[in-house]
RNA sequence: GAGCCGGUAGCUCAGCUGGUAGAGCAACGGACUUUUAAUCCGUAGGUCCUGGGUUCGAUCCCCAGCCGGCUCACCA
């Protein structure tokens, strides 16, 4: 944007200065508010139906305060809308209210200012609660136009109807303010993002889960399959890593002896972006202590109808089209064996070779490096995720691909491991954890050797996870949940970025426009 | 990373086979004291994403790049 460009601007720049000159002050420090929009619709509401109206038909003088969303002047009289926390409400001036210094002064006013507006409360003639302008107050003046679109409410159907609407996903993504600012729906997906971390926390602070914190700057990532970001410490002179997950140290305070803890919070993986994935994310982890895996799908059961139900009040949702329930106990279905129906033959008898055939033949893929277990887990999301639209619970994934939990009792290829899908994709990831700290030993040296054959997202060894370990950890259940998807289930959204406030972009060239 | 589509006024968009651009809303001036996409009259506003090339001449055609959307790949 170009100064010769900033027509617009220099207007908005004019005024404030014309308002000085009139002594009006365009930044104050404070307004003394005494209704909510919200309020003063129900009250003025309340007051028709109790008959407590004045004979002019006004009810209270209220003091309420907003921006300009709107604005429709007629020489003498003027009406416009201004939005706060509650909602919208109508305001209407008129010349012989104000008297001619403060009317004319209206004119310096623009979509996007704050105002504080003191009147009564009236019906007009079209049926609509407006508060009558006694006074008017600048509380600030908007230097920028809000992208404001016009909108009318559809008489047949009661929708709003948006005109110009503000859509350009760069814009909107980058300039998050003017986004909010401009789309209510946009503040009601953060509302429904607080809810349902308020949700995941009442669930588990209700059954005895402690919530701590972990570090984010780790001296060895892991937790994971994924490469991470990289920083230094100064004054440490080392290289530290942000974390990947916070597995490996909540399992640590369980060998401290607490039984039942979580963590709500960041994780960084330096990796790709797109509708579902964003550098940094929020994540949940809990463990409990004496429980298994089947003892944490009956956790992670109840805790979705817990969420579904504390978000939308119901216990389905609609997703992208999708009509999902959440009542009913969640399917349950094996890795190995929804693989094998898929191919037609057993995938643990196959070898690495039929395997890869296999996934030329449905992806025209070619794998080289990784192994068996990398060919499963691409077969697998390849033919079985997208399917999986109803709550289920895939379980006893191969032992490549689980190097943190225990072996599958009686099958030693596999693992006590389940993943919940929803909607296609990947919700939560649970296993007995792995707490032979000589098994562990063993399996992150298997990891090391996929490093060395160029596996970048292998796990290193972290000896220091091993020494606790070797104090001693009981029999463990973990959980890893997604809280972005799952705000994005719950807020039919279909882009990650739609639920991050501030999602993760290539920096702007330049000073913003 | 690949394919497809797109980037034109503050916003949403149009622009025929190449002749340096239009509309609605917003803005500005005027009329209007119960309007609500207010209405009516008038005015101004553009690095047509960027850089090259072809051409007498490029918003339009070609090449490269940047940015975005969708699909796929990547991502346990």
């Amino acid at each position: 944007m170009t100064q010769e460009l900033s027509q617009l601007l220099r207007t908005r720049r004019e005024k404030l200065a014309a308002l000085r000159e009139r002594g009006i002050e365009p930044y104050p420090y404070a307004f003394s508010r005494s209704h909510r929009t919200d309020e003063v619709h129900a009250g003025f509401t309340r007051a028709e139906a109790g008959g407590s109206l004045d004979e002019s038909g006004d009810g209270d003088t209220v003091r309420v305060a907003g921006r300009i969303v709107s604005w429709r002047s007629h020489g003498k009289s003027a009406f416009g809308h201004i939005e706060d926390g509650g909602g919208r409400i109508q305001l209407y001036f008129r010349l012989d209210a104000l008297g001619e210094d403060s009317f004319k002064d209206l004119e310096l006013l623009d979509l996007g200012d704050w105002i504080g507006v003191k009147g009564p409360v009236f019906r007009t003639r079209t049926g609509e609660v407006t508060v009558r302008a006694g006074s008017w107050t600048l509380l600030s003046k908007s230097l920028r136009p809000l992208p404001i679109g016009k909108e009318e409410v559809d008489p047949d159907t009661g929708e709003r109807v948006v005109y110009s609407a503000f859509a350009d996903p760069r814009t909107r993504y980058r300039q998050r303010y003017a986004d909010l600012a401009v789309h209510p729906e946009a503040r009601e997906m953060v509302r429904m993002r607080t809810r349902t971390i308020s949700a995941l926390r009442g669930f588990l602070d209700s059954r005895d889960f402690l919530e701590v914190e972990t570090p984010i700057l780790q001296p060895i990532y892991g937790g994971a399959a994924a490469r991470p970001f990289t920083t230094y410490h100064n004054a440490l002179d080392t290289t530290l890593y942000l974390r990947i997950a916070d597995e490996l140290y909540l399992k640590r305070l369980i060998v401290g002896g607490f039984e039942r803890v979580y963590e709500i919070g960041k994780d960084f993986r330096n990796e790709g972006i797109d509708r579902s994935h964003n550098p940094e994310f929020t994540m949940l982890e809990f463990y409990q202590a004496f429980a298994d895996y089947y003892d944490m799908m009956e956790v992670v059961e109840a805790l979705m109808r817990h969420v579904v139900r504390e978000t939308t009040g119901a216990t389905a949702l609609t997703y992208q089209g999708h009509e999902i329930e959440f009542a009913s106990a969640f399917r349950r279905i094996r890795f190995q064996e929804a693989l094998s129906e898929k191919l037609d033959g057993d995938v643990s008898q196959m070898e690495v070779d039929t395997l890869r055939a296999h996934l030329r033949a449905h992806t025209g893929e070619e794998i080289e490096e990784g192994g068996r277990g990398r060919l499963l887990d691409k077969l697998f999301g390849a033919l079985v995720e997208s399917e999986l639209i109803q709550p289920t619970f895939v379980t006893d994934y191969p032992v490549e691909l689980s190097p943190l939990a225990k072996l599958k009792r009686g099958e030693p290829t596999l693992t006590e491991r389940f993943e919940l899908f929803v909607a296609g994709w990947e919700l939560a990831n649970a296993f007995s954890e792995l707490n032979d700290p000589l098994d562990q030993r063993a399996r992150f040296e298997s990891q090391a050797r996929l490093a060395e054959a160029g596996d970048e997202e292998a796990h290193p060894i972290d000896e220091d996870y091993l020494r606790a370990m070797e104090y001693g950890m009981p029999p463990t259940g973990g959980v890893g949940i997604g809280v972005d998807r799952l705000v994005m289930l719950v807020t039919d959204s279909s882009s990650i970025r739609d639920v991050i406030l501030f999602p993760t972009l290539r920096p702007e060239e330049g000073r913003a426009g």
